[in-house]
DNA sequence: TCGATTTTGTAATGATCAGTCAAGAATGGC
DNA sequence: GCCATTCTTGACTGATCATTACAAAATCGA
């Protein structure tokens, strides 16, 4: 039953992806992922090596899929306007029913294997967002939006922090009108122009 | 070399809770609680239980002290200053050097330890924390120190997403400067009078 | 001083973990 | 149609895990 591949890598990260957002990586074991994707664990380590390696991958498809998604608001030319819609679309997405509690970034940076590769993947991925965030704040300066004297670097780590605030709340069991309270009350921190 | 106790229980339970702190609850081992306590197997188990009774132990004992500390300042008159200052401690706590980065509470929730006793007991705690905040909010309405029609559920829930957002970006390597520069912008979001 | 009780140290248990390996099976190039 | 290559399967390995059992040792009440 072999001889040219059985799945598609794609559809098999977003499962793995599902168990070890789920359960974190240390609770996800071999045989959660072997049950979780269909594979045997030969076809595992054949395609992606071993548990960290496929965590890696795991990761970055996270980023490219999940993570990437609400960024595209910051896009928006009322930078204000984007931000908020990107925070209000990180609160609604995480409110989907079936769908693993949290942030994978966030829940995986608070439980780390000690695997220094790991670490570091997750810090360049959160520091990702943050530097989304830096560039859209400073084109809100370069354009009046915001006062030139603005800290659009602190801003940015505010609204980061904010950001994984709302995901460790969503995993604590808040619910989408506990998690809208919070975008409320954190877009007033937002600078008049 | 027995036949009465041989050690302290709080002081087992603070080195146990540093353990628990830098590693999490599943990397942490009997073995590494034994290093770090000094204690052998059956002490530990004898004294505490199995290693979630011993975890129980631990969170409630964190909550008391390291977690309890900087809600005092709650109790300042001045509302205002009293959440700057507890926010203030609690980035100023997080940057001593020899402590594990983030919080217990926070890092616990994030890495579920698939016992359904040890989530409660993290859910209980942190709403603690939610419900002193609240307090103290509502006290502010009162004296008029806030708008009667401020809505202090949601800003509890905002400062409570904050500090858990300064525990994450604490945890995934921000100094000092950064975290105070989250609070600098947090308090913001503070209502005018 | 002596027996009952409690604590401690150590060894052993069964389960589960990540990772390996050899053998079988199916494909693609020729 | 055949061979080399690639993939899958399933059993296996050694390590580590939490937990228990048991015996030695030390204290306390009498």
């Amino acid at each position: 039953m072999a001889g040219t591949r059985h799945f598609d890598t794609d559809d098999v990260l977003t499962k793995a992806t599902q168990a070890f957002w789920r359960d974190g990586y240390e609770a996800t074991s071999i045989q959660t992922l072997e049950a979780a994707t269909g594979l045997g664990r030969g076809s595992l380590y054949n395609a992606f090596g071993d548990k960290a390696a496929l965590f890696l991958a795991v990761l970055d498809h996270y980023a490219k899929t999940v993570g990437a998604a609400p960024l595209a608001h910051l896009a928006n030319a009322d930078v204000r306007a984007g931000l908020e819609a990107m925070l209000r679309a990180i609160a609604a997405r995480m409110d989907t029913p079936g769908r693993p509690r949290g942030c994978l970034l966030t829940n995986s940076c608070l439980a780390p294997a000690g695997q220094t590769e790991v670490e570091a993947r997750i810090a360049t991925l959160m520091g990702g967002m943050q530097a989304a965030l830096e560039a859209a704040l400073r084109r809100g300066v370069e354009t009046d939006q915001l006062a030139s004297g603005a800290d659009v670097v602190a801003l940015a780590r505010f609204y980061c922090a904010v950001v994984r605030g709302i995901g460790v709340s969503h995993k604590a069991g808040a619910d989408l009108a506990a998690l809208t309270s919070i975008v409320d009350v954190a877009m007033r921190a937002f600078p008049k122009p």
